[in-house]
Formats: C-alpha cells, sequence, structure tokens
DNA sequence: AGCACGCCGACT
DNA sequence: GTCGGCGTGCTC
C-alpha cells in the first residue's frame, strides 16, 4: 500500500515556507515514504518538509539536491495529506501554511529527547567522601530502582556534580529512557454513570446512523450532551481508534479532563496554546505512533497526525471561536466535518444552540439529527421573562431595574445565587469629555479606548495598545472633565455592589484571570456556594454547571442585535440561551430575566417563546430568500495597508478585474472601509463576494485575486465563509 | 519565510 | 567614492 521511493528517484517535497509550489529533490541511500517528515537544504537554511509524492517537472538534474535524512517518525498518512490539500483548497491558502498547522511541534527534527536515570552499580572506589556514601547508600537501598538526578540531589542533600562524579567513576549507572513517555490507557470497559432513556436511546441512534458520518447532537443544556458522546468515544477506543474531542475554549478543558479520567480511568492527551513544549512533542509524537487514544485540544488539535481516526467531537458546534485566524482562516467545525469524510471518522457535532448551518444540514438530511429534550434528573428548563426598559424608571448611570433588583432581593433572602450577564468587558466603553465633547480614542485604530479599573488602564479592544486614564482633555486641556458612558462588566459589579454592600460578589471577565487556574478558582467558588452574585461577561456561558444558581439577570439583551452583521440574531439568540441555561440544575426551577428596549424583536420573543425550530425556521427562510449562507456563499476580501490610498487604488482595480466574475452572476459589494476602517495603523477596506451555493468560488476566487500580485504594501485576504464582516 | 542581489540617495 | 535603505526574485 505505501509508496516506498528508492535511492536516486526524484521526488516532490511540501515545505512549510511560502513557495508556491513543491521542490524537487533526490531521494537519499536510506529511501523514503510518500508522506516521509524529512529534512532538506533550502537556500541557506536547512528545514522541514514532507515527501509528497513523485516529482513531475524537469529540471536539470545538477539543480536537484540530495534529501539531508528521513526522520524516524511514521510517514504522513494519506488522509492527513488528502485533508491538509483539502483545507488548502477549500481557504485558498498555500498548501505550505495549512501544512504549518500540521508540523506545529517542537524539535521535529531533532533525535529523541532523553530522560537520564541513575541506579546504584558499585560502591569499590577509592576516595569515599561523606557526601558520596549518603548518595550510594540512598541508592543501595533502592537497589532495583532508579532516580533522576534533581530526586537524588533533593533525598540525599547533596549537589549535581556529587552525581556526575559518581557517574565518571562507574559507580553509579546511567539509564537513557525516551522522555516521551507513553500516555495511561483508557478503559473504554468500565461503565459509565446510567444513562436515562432518552440519552440510551441517543446513543443507540448515533451507532445507527449507517452511511452519515455525521451527527447533529442537539440538546438542551443540562441534557447530558457529554454523557451520550462520552459513550461514542468508548466505542472508538473498543474498536481500536483514536478519538478527538474539540473544545471552544481552553478554560472548558480542565473540567472535561476530569470527566474522561473518571469515567475511562486515565487521562487524554491535552492540545492547544496553554500546552508546554515537552507536553506537546509528546502529545504529537504518541498520535503519531497511533498510542494516543484519546485528544481534547482546540481548533488546531484538527491537524494532528493520527493514524486511524475513528471520531472528532466539536463539543458547541455553533461556537464562533472555532472560526478564527490561525495564520490560515477556517472554521475548525467545518474542517471537521471534511477531516471525518476522509478518514471514514465519525464526526459528533453537540450543541444546545445549533449554527444555523448546521441545523439546516440536519434537517435536510446531510447530517444525522439526534435530539435531547429532556434535562437530566428531571430538572425544567429555566422559565424567560423580558424587562420592558422602556417602563421601567432608571437614572442614568444606573442599569439594573426596579424589577430585576426586587428578584435579586428575593433570592438572596433565600440563599440562592444570580448571575448578571453583560457581554462588555471594562468599565465603560466610552470616555467622553463633558466640556469638548471629544471621546478618547486609539490613535492606532478606527476605536474608541474602554476604560478599565481594575488595572486603571484605557485599553484598545481591536489592538490591545493601553494607555493610563487622563485626568484632563486632551483635545481641549479642561480639567476633570471627562466622564464614562454607558456600561461595562466592572461597573456593574460596581452598582452591584452598592445596592448589596454585603453579598458576596464575583466578577467574571477574561481579562480578569492571568492563568487558567486562576479562573478555576473562582469558578470552584462559584460551584461551592462562596459567591452569591456573579457578574460575568460571555465567559459564564459556556459549559460552567452552577448548583446553586437560580436566576440569571440579561442586562442588555439588545446589545447583540444592533449592526449588520449577518448572524447577529442568531448569535444572541444563541448566547442568551446559554446563559440562561446556567440556572435551576438539580431540582431548583430557573428563572431568566431579560432586560430590553425593545421586546418586539424577532430575537426576543423567539427566546420568550422558547421556541428553538421556529426561531431556526425563521431564520431559515430569512437567509433563503437573501441568498445568504448556508443558502448561499459568501466569501470577504480584506485589503490592508499601511497607506490608505494605496489599499483603494488595489480596490478599484480588484473591483475592475473582476468582470468575469460578475458575468458569471456572482455578485460583488465594495470595497467599502471595513467597520473597523483602521487596526493596528493599518488600514481596511472589504469587498463581500456572494454566489450561488454550487458555484465553485474557490476556483473564480482563485483566479481573480492572483490577477493581482501583493505590491504597494497591499495585503489582500480572502476569508471563505466570514463570520464577522470586520 | 529568509536571504541575496541591485538600484538609488546620504554621508565620511 | 561607499554605506545602507528596501523593492524584487528565488529557493529544488
Amino acid at each position: 500500500m505505501t509508496d516506498f521511493f528508492k535511492k536516486g528517484e526524484i521526488v516532490s517535497v511540501q515545505v512549510t515556507q511560502p513557495i508556491g509550489t513543491a521542490l524537487s529533490y533526490k531521494v537519499p541511500s536510506e529511501g523514503c515514504y510518500l508522506g516521509s517528515y524529512v529534512q532538506v537544504t533550502l537556500g541557506q537554511k536547512e528545514v522541514i518538509g514532507v515527501v509528497w509524492g513523485l516529482s513531475t517537472i524537469n529540471l536539470e538534474a545538477d539543480k536537484i539536491k540530495v534529501i539531508l535524512k528521513t526522520l524516524k517518525i511514521k510517514p504522513m498518512t494519506n488522509e492527513l495529506m488528502n485533508f491538509l490539500e483539502k483545507v488548502s483548497l477549500y481557504t485558498i491558502t498555500p498548501l505550505s501554511s495549512v501544512l504549518r498547522l500540521a508540523t506545529r511541534v517542537p524539535n521535529l527534527g531533532s533525535a529523541e529527547v532523553m530522560n537520564k536515570k541513575y541506579s546504584f552499580s558499585s560502591d569499590e572506589i577509592k576516595k569515599l567522601t561523606t557526601s558520596r556514601s549518603k548518595v550510594l547508600n540512598f541508592l543501595k537501598e533502592n537497589h532495583n530502582l532508579n532516580f533522576e538526578l534533581s530526586e537524588i540531589v533533593k533525598k540525599c542533600g547533596v549537589s549535581p556534580s556529587v552525581i556526575h562524579g559518581l557517574v565518571s567513576l562507574e559507580a553509579i549507572s546511567v539509564d537513557y529512557t525516551p522522555k516521551d513517555q507513553e500516555f495511561l490507557s483508557l478503559n473504554p470497559f468500565v461503565k459509565g454513570k446510567l444513562l436515562t432513556d432518552e440519552q440510551t436511546l441517543a446513543v443507540k441512534k448515533i451507532r445507527g446512523a449507517g452511511t452519515c458520518n455525521t451527527i447533529l447532537l442537539n440538546g438542551v443544556t443540562g441534557s447530558g450532551k457529554t454523557e451520550v458522546y462520552l459513550e461514542c468515544i468508548a466505542d472508538c477506543i473498543k474498536e481500536n481508534k483514536q478519538a478527538l474531542v474539540l473544545l471552544p475554549e481552553i478554560g472548558l478543558t480542565a473540567e472535561f479532563l476530569a470527566r474522561v479520567e473518571a469515567r475511562f480511568g486515565a487521562r487524554p492527551g491535552e492540545w492547544h496554546s496553554g500546552i508546554n513544549v515537552t507536553e506537546r512533542r509528546r502529545v504529537w509524537k504518541m498520535v503519531s505512533q497511533g498510542k494516543l487514544q484519546l485528544v481534547v485540544g482546540a481548533r488546531s488539535a484538527l491537524f494532528l497526525p493520527f493514524q486511524t481516526l475513528g471520531l472528532i467531537v466539536v463539543d458547541e458546534e455553533h461556537d464562533h471561536s472555532y472560526k478564527q485566524d490561525d495564520g490560515v482562516l477556517y472554521n475548525a467545525r467545518d474542517m471537521a466535518v471534511f477531516r471525518g469524510s476522509l478518514s471514514t471518522a465519525r464526526v459528533v457535532l453537540a450543541s444546545a444552540t445549533p449554527s444555523l448551518e448546521s441545523w439546516v444540514n440536519a434537517r435536510k438530511g446531510k447530517y444525522f439529527g439526534v435530539n435531547l429534550e429532556w434535562r437530566y434528573g428531571g430538572a425544567t428548563l429555566p422559565s424567560i421573562t423580558a424587562i420592558d426598559m422602556r417602563s421601567e424608571s432608571l437614572s442614568s448611570g444606573k442599569w439594573i431595574s426596579p424589577t430585576l433588583l426586587d428578584k435579586i432581593k428575593e433570592k438572596l433572602e433565600k440563599g440562592e445565587q444570580t448571575l448578571l450577564f453583560l457581554n462588555r468587558r471594562g468599565y465603560a466603553p466610552v470616555t467622553i469629555c463633558r466640556s469638548c465633547g471629544e471621546q478618547i480614542s486609539c490613535n492606532q485604530c478606527d476605536s474608541r479606548m474602554v476604560q478599565h479599573r481594575f488595572v486603571e488602564r484605557l485599553i484598545c479592544h481591536q489592538c490591545g495598545k493601553t494607555s493610563k486614564i487622563p485626568n484632563k482633555c486632551n483635545s481641549c486641556n479642561s480639567d476633570n472633565t471627562l466622564s464614562v458612558v454607558g456600561p461595562g462588566i466592572e461597573r456593574l459589579a460596581e452598582e452591584v455592589t452598592k445596592l448589596f454592600p454585603t453579598a458576596r460578589i464575583g466578577v467574571l471577565s477574561s481579562d480578569l484571570f492571568s492563568t487558567p487556574a486562576s479562573l478555576r478558582k473562582q469558578l470552584s467558588e462559584i460551584e461551592n456556594g462562596n459567591i452569591d452574585i456573579i457578574v460575568g461577561t460571555q465567559l459564564v456561558a459556556k459549559g460552567h454547571n452552577f448548583p446553586k444558581l437560580t436566576l440569571v439577570g440579561v442586562i442588555d439583551a439588545d446589545l447583540g442585535l444592533q449592526g449588520a452583521d449577518l448572524r447577529a440574531a442568531e448569535r444572541t439568540f444563541q448566547l442568551i440561551n446559554q446563559v440562561s441555561g446556567r440556572a435551576g440544575r438539580q431540582n431548583k426551577a430557573g428563572e431568566t430575566l431579560i432586560q430590553t428596549y425593545d421586546p418586539e424583536h424577532r430575537v426576543i420573543r423567539a427566546l420568550l417563546e422558547a421556541d428553538l425550530e421556529k426561531f431556526w425556521s425563521l431564520e431559515a427562510s430569512d437567509r433563503e430568500k437573501a441568498g445568504a449562507p448556508p443558502f448561499g456563499r459568501f466569501a470577504g476580501i480584506i485589503l490592508s495597508g499601511a497607506n490608505l490610498k494605496n489599499v483603494e487604488d488595489i480596490g478599484k482595480i480588484l473591483f475592475n478585474n473582476s468582470t468575469n466574475l460578475r458575468n458569471s452572476g456572482v455578485q460583488i459589494f465594495g470595497p467599502a472601509p471595513a467597520p473597523f476602517s483602521r487596526i493596528k495603523g493599518k488600514y481596511r477596506q472589504r469587498m463581500l463576494v456572494k454566489a450561488e451555493k454550487d458555484f465553485p468560488i474557490q476556483r473564480f476566487l482563485k483566479n481573480w485575486v492572483l490577477t493581482l500580485k501583493s505590491q504597494k504594501g497591499v495585503r489582500i485576504q480572502i476569508d471563505i465563509d466570514p463570520y464577522n464582516f470586520l
């Protein structure tokens, strides 16, 4: 099956440097396989590449260099190679950039890292000092064991040089073992939690899904989706295949790892940006040897070198963090479906509020839909009510309505928790001068500086630039005229503190926690009931289970509905539904109060009616009428550069070059300034490309944009299926 | 991506 | 006359 290339043959090697094509090299004496990881000279440097096949081009023989060495790693599987090519084609990104995602591991090229362990050998040496005999006695007592250097140093209270001295005298022997230890194996045969009838049925349905390899597991919050897909993982491991679970946020991994350990008796591999280099290499190597049964990770884990992938779970599949820039613009959920179809791995998309795309796919039968409609343990879904802010009396600078206030009091008296949700970090979004009207904005970006009072800085949420909070207006120089407008999470917390001076208040916002551990600590304070009122951003919306929480107050439900974003309605609906799902588990009914100035808005009404199917049907028919995804195809073209005129010029040229596309029935809007028209000093213009569902948009876009190589310092980026139009 | 090459303006 | 700015092009 595997293609082997003999010495002297000429193969094409794909490297991670942004060279438009694969390069040809001679096969070295030891030969190489299709997919072998190799080290080659490229210009002055030595780089890592992957053998992508026999060379197809004719090149003068003396120009072709020999592969320096083939690395002692299992060659890349055909499945992964096909996947990378598919991602490259779909996202219109050079294969080299996609390959980089799959080889992002430290020391790939270097020899295996070894661990030194020391054990007793002999005590017949000339100079037996007190330190030396301490060490030798200790090792002699533990004759059948070996120790790390640091262990001996600590146990015997000697310096490392004593041990090194004894090693050179051959009194101590050294064992070398590979540093990358295998993972403890998960036992899929242990019984899990007792499943409810509904969960059992769901597992049965998934097992019987047949040829449809993508499953949409749609279950209300608290219905036990995780238990269901843990069963799928057990099935997968029983078949000796590898499983992958993607989570949208690394803050959720700790909790999930604990559940896996409780269920299968060992911890899986972990893969995300917070993992150190040693562990990263260990996970990558073990995955590539097919020895790691389960990996839990962020979107980038999708590019790991699995040998026999049997299952991919995408948890919270609707989450927008699956679509972000990793150097390559891709949506991990969609790419997971690709990888699944290329590897015959089953893909389980899990969510309480699926993306419209997945919902439509399930409805059309492209995905296999499995629903969970009941909350675990008989808990009921929270009731949702709107507070019409037009009829509430509220003084300026205050955000908690009298109605909500009364409700919080009631919960406090009962000893139950309240969560106040406001999706806006910092103290206040705007700082304005009362004298001249000047608003403090970022000098690098087209955005206002957000005041953060915990750290006492102004922060630009676009570029991250910070500055001191001034006491004078920069523009008119008046003293003490700066005041803040609008609420942020910190300001809301301030109001809550004033209203409930004796209550224990916990603030949860991503920028207030420097480490996952500190966030974890705050979360367990809440779980243990040491907090009465939680004030949080969307950080609280995901996954966490707060048993004492019975009231959710959404401070500004209209916030996400502003702006022309295609998915504004969907996103707001999902977010508020999710936050609301935090309330009332374990036989205590929960309730959610939504503060809104527009209670007739269809999103608010859908939330109140709690009719998810109806909402998606309406949303789907709207999108269908507009030819928007998933019924049509969108692509964004983003032009950015330091010089506004150059950016505009390139935009005009690009538009003028698009006659071919427009004649094929494709609509092109723009170029126009992006909603944030300047970020980090770069001007940004965008175009929106709109095509029919089945239009081969990639091929056309590639031809179109390639007519214009990057020039005059203007960067052209193509974003297939854009999420935010920024 | 890196690096060399080369063409042009600003200096000892 | 030379140093160094960075635009252009190549890497098997």
